[in-house]
DNA sequence: CTGGGGCA
DNA sequence: TGCCCCAGG
């Protein structure tokens, strides 16, 4: 699950409307994913239309991004490619955890508990290749652009920052940062309220930036030095890191000693651990030959095709969905004829 | 996750 | 208004 950086990281909460006119790099598989995480009936089963067919990463897609482009906020989606070699076993391991799911929300479902069933079935996940086909298609009838990733998403997204073509990585996860992104943005959404797993309880979830640069400065390390921190926690690719060591000792680790290799504590085990080649995964990682995107223009008409014809989508709710960012467009232009004429 | 309806 | 809660597909 990503690597945990959080203790190790100050980030500064931003408002929507300071990413105004900016280009934000997204990891596709990180959002989808989690719209068919969260996005769920009352028995914890995925949105689906008359024909069995899964909606919910399209719903999640839909209404995400009309937020997004009413608040000008250009996104760029990074789908992955290639899986690296050394990722195999973290996917092992997550599918483990998901196979268990499955069986715990079928227990959960034939005893009537519906709030473990929730809770199971949100970690029961797939995300297939027609969702994937499917939320290509719904990007490109919203004008927004998706660009191939050659392997990691996150590495691409964080290439995008490096050749300015996007202020910002948006993720959940830290591993933008360790693959060198300029900034990071978590909790890109538009609503501030988020539901505890468990409880009844609310808490305000508000977008965040990290800023690589601040990183380094207020940790003291090198990017390189970052990266072997991130190994020593353990990335996607060494799951678990190295045993009784956390965040905390990991950087103190780095700075005693200024890398992996001289950190006594850890020189039995490291024979074991393919640490050069992980470094290279993040320090030099393999990246899209084009860096170009370009933003075309919303089509109601496709859009009212696929969601409405197609998955049996509310007509009224995505016209007026659409109709609302047309409004913010339309506003915002005139806005800039009155500047400009 | 999100919009919208019901309600103080 | 603002908050809570539920349906959406």
């Amino acid at each position: 699950m990503g690597l945990d950086l959080k203790p190790l990281i100050t980030s500064t909460p931003i408002k929507l409307a300071e990413l105004s006119g900016k280009v934000v790099a997204i990891d596709a598989f990180n959002t989808i994913y989690q719209f068919l995480s969260t996005i769920r009936g009352p028995t914890g089963e995925l949105l689906m239309n008359g024909r069995g067919e899964v909606t919910s990463h399209l719903s999640g897609l839909f209404y995400r991004n009309v937020n997004l482009l009413a608040e000008n906020i250009k996104p760029v989606y990074v789908f992955d490619g290639k899986m690296h070699a050394l990722k195999a076993q973290e996917i092992e391991r997550r599918s483990k955890l998901k196979q268990e799911a499955v069986a715990q929300y079928n227990h959960a479902l034939e005893e009537g508990r519906m709030e473990d069933a929730v809770k199971y079935g949100k970690r029961t996940s797939v995300l297939t290749d027609s969702m994937v086909e499917e939320s290509k298609m719904l990007l490109a009838a919203l004008g927004i652009p998706y660009v191939q990733a050659p392997a990691d998403g996150e590495a691409a997204a964080a290439h995008l920052t490096k050749t300015g073509v996007a202020y910002a990585s948006a993720s959940q996860d830290y591993d933008s940062i360790l693959f060198g992104a300029r900034r990071l943005v978590r909790n890109l959404a538009a609503s501030g309220r988020r539901k505890v797993p468990g409880k009844n309880t609310y808490i305000d979830v508000e977008p965040e930036i990290i800023e690589h640069d601040n990183v380094l400065k207020e940790t003291g390390l090198t990017h390189e030095q970052l990266v072997d921190v991130g190994i020593l926690i353990g990335t996607d690719f060494n799951p678990g890191g190295f045993p009784g060591i956390g965040p905390k000792t990991a950087i103190k680790l780095i700075k005693e000693n200024g890398r992996l290799e001289n950190v006594e504590k850890v020189k039995s085990q490291l024979a074991e651990v393919p640490y050069q080649e992980i470094r290279d995964i993040f320090l030099k990682p393999e990246v899209p030959k084009s860096d170009g995107v370009s933003f075309g223009e919303v089509s109601r008409e496709k859009i009212l095709d696929f969601l409405c014809v197609q998955k049996s989508f509310s007509t009224d709710r995505v016209a007026g969905m659409l109709d609302k960012l047309q409004k913010a467009q339309e506003s915002r232009s005139q806005s800039l004829e009155k500047w400009f004429g």
